[in-house]
DNA sequence: ACTCGATCTTCCAACGTTAGAAGACTGTGA
DNA sequence: TCACAGTCTTCTAACGTTGGAAGATCGAGT
């Protein structure tokens, strides 16, 4: 509407979008009057005329869980080096919900969905987005129109087994395991321990896996209590995330029991809560900001029409060792000596 | 479109509206045809026509930081209970940023922007905000048209000053002032820690009183190595946030520094980071969908025409008392002694 | 039969943007 | 003087939705 610069709105487009055929004199012109009057192209407008919105929406569970956070917060960066708009939404674990990010969200223009499922069947996820593109976080699914982009679940656990075996530590125990689901993320994770800890020809009882879900503070607490019963036997747990992980040493510190000396614990999704915990956890990292590009990088070229059958790609991971998974103590030490001395190391290895 | 029903678009438009004279034989075929379809009103279409987007924006640094990515899970909830979609804009302490979100992004249809300022200077803001609603987070701003929601921050400093006093711990230092900004978050905060020495009678050294700025885990790390050489002296610090808190506790770990049994640490927010931190930290709570219920139902009374003078809300607070300020221990006691039977203990007292 | 009102449906313009078609102006060469 | 090409501007329809105005249908009252 910025048509007082005393030329049409063609002419006005034509600047906007630097076409030629315009006289300089023209141009600045309008420039001046666009500048003067604050004019700002009416987005709507623009979607309705091009049928495009460049938005696409981050299905997560909840935005304050801090590896959805980290992850949000590396999507957004991604969005926008690629002048994209990243709507964040949040299902609550909540099917329905889901059911709505899966569909794409119908009327509101959205180009394509980033998803982080939680409560739905990805069988069902697939099945539903047919109108939108879609890339899946996470959980796998094979044959499938959606692309899926992960770290390598199964190897990124039988790094955690070798490290820990590296340690000397042989008795090692698993929480939020799924077998009832193999392709899930914790299914996988599962996997990978239990390949590696039978390559090492060693074998564990059945009451040292423990399912749990969903994978917070809270049910690692929780969870961790049934563990107590077999708690001496063991040296070791594995927790399928982070937060798993943190509920679970709160639960050993409230019955004594030391981490890393008495029994050593480790996780996934390397949050910054795992830097700065006391005993710092031992976590698997993935590469958020090469996640986030690979993931933006495949739905826009969704967006721009390939309708190659759906990819699955694998981000590299690496393992970052910290002190609740220091080597086992040989004898009786004194007890805040290895929570003290061990503060701040921090080594990596490739995963 | 679904004029397939074999009628016109505008009876589609009533039956979608539930409007009257439409007859119910006519109102059934409308709805199977929309059914049938999938049919979902353009919401572009509509917010060209109507000028509604109902989309507000909430502008924050970083989502990935605990206690705003709680304040994001708290809105967003406010936002969708009252059928406004919450966009999350990260502005990333960047002033410019953080100018295009003040201006309330011109073009994208923005109805409202609810703020955390970090980088730009309030009065800045308030100036540039003058086309869209605008409720202010955290920084007070006297005589401003935009609106403000907040806990009394002075109060709150108060009340922790208080409690540490009622521990039996009197020589009280303090992390992440801002003196030179007194109506800034941290300046209000080290007020009321001001405020309340003054009226014990109880002085201390300005070697005790630190800035930082960001309020991160790794600036209290930094700051707290600065705090060392006065610590033997001081019985407590209090930290403008939790993260600094964090932070700090990690330095004083490093340092061989018991919490709370050489000093008692304690911040602000109750992200669940305290919560689970080892020790469990003492931290002053918002009512955070109490919070956002307020911050949207005053945003929305704005978009919905209300001009009078921006108008300052204040949201109740409670002081959780946690380990990390448990009472001095009289005599030297055995190291890991307090830090492990006071797990889980978690008192209230009302701010 | 005709009018009137009640009930229901269709027509139309508008929101802001855009691209293609068409128009206007300028200067050059025949 | 006229045709023509080159350069730049204006006209127009369309995206999907909406509300007001106008049209159609029907039954009832005169």
């Amino acid at each position: 509407m910025a048509a007082r610069a005393g030329v049409s709105l063609k002419t006005v487009t034509n600047v906007v979008h630097d076409r030629p055929y315009v006289s300089a004199s023209t141009r600045a012109r309008v420039k001046a009057a666009i500048a003067e009057l604050g004019y700002r192209p009416s987005l709507a407008g623009r979607q309705l005329q091009s049928g495009r919105s460049n938005t696409v929406t981050l299905a997560v569970p909840r935005i304050d869980e801090p590896y959805l956070g980290a992850l949000a917060h590396a999507m957004i960066a991604a969005a926008t080096a690629r002048g994209f708009t990243m709507l964040i939404d949040e299902t609550g674990r909540n099917a329905e919900h889901e059911a709505l990010a899966a569909s794409g969200y119908p009327g509101h223009g959205i180009e394509g969905v980033i998803f982080s499922p939680a409560a739905l069947d990805p069988q069902n996820l697939a099945y539903m987005s047919h109108n939108v593109p879609m890339v899946l976080l996470g959980e796998h699914l094979a044959h499938s129109t959606a692309d899926h982009v992960a770290i390598d679940n199964v190897q990124s656990a039988r790094d955690l087994v070798r490290h820990l075996l590296g340690q000397g530590r042989t008795r090692i125990g698993f929480l939020g395991a799924k077998p009832a689901r193999p392709s899930s993320v914790g299914g996988l994770r599962y996997d990978g321990y239990r390949q590696e800890l039978a390559s090492a020809g060693i074998q564990v009882p059945k009451s040292w896996v423990i399912e749990a879900y969903p994978y917070t503070r809270e049910e690692g607490e929780t969870r961790a209590i049934t563990l107590m019963p077999h708690l001496a036997e063991m040296d070791a747990i594995i927790c399928a995330s982070d937060l798993l992980a943190i509920g679970a040493m709160r639960a050993l510190r409230r019955h004594h029991i030391r981490v890393p000396d008495d029994v050593a614990v480790v996780g996934w999704d390397n949050t910054v809560d795992a830097r700065y915990h006391s005993p710092s956890l031992t976590s698997v990292a993935s590469d958020l900001p090469r996640l986030a590009e690979l993931t933006l990088e495949t739905l826009i070229r969704r967006i721009d029409g390939d309708r190659a059958p759906g990819v699955s790609y694998v981000v590299p991971h690496e393992l970052v060792v910290r002190e609740s998974s220091a080597r086992a103590a040989p004898s009786s030490p004194t007890m805040m000596a290895s929570n003290r001395d061990g503060v701040g190391f921090e080594t990596r290895s490739p995963g």
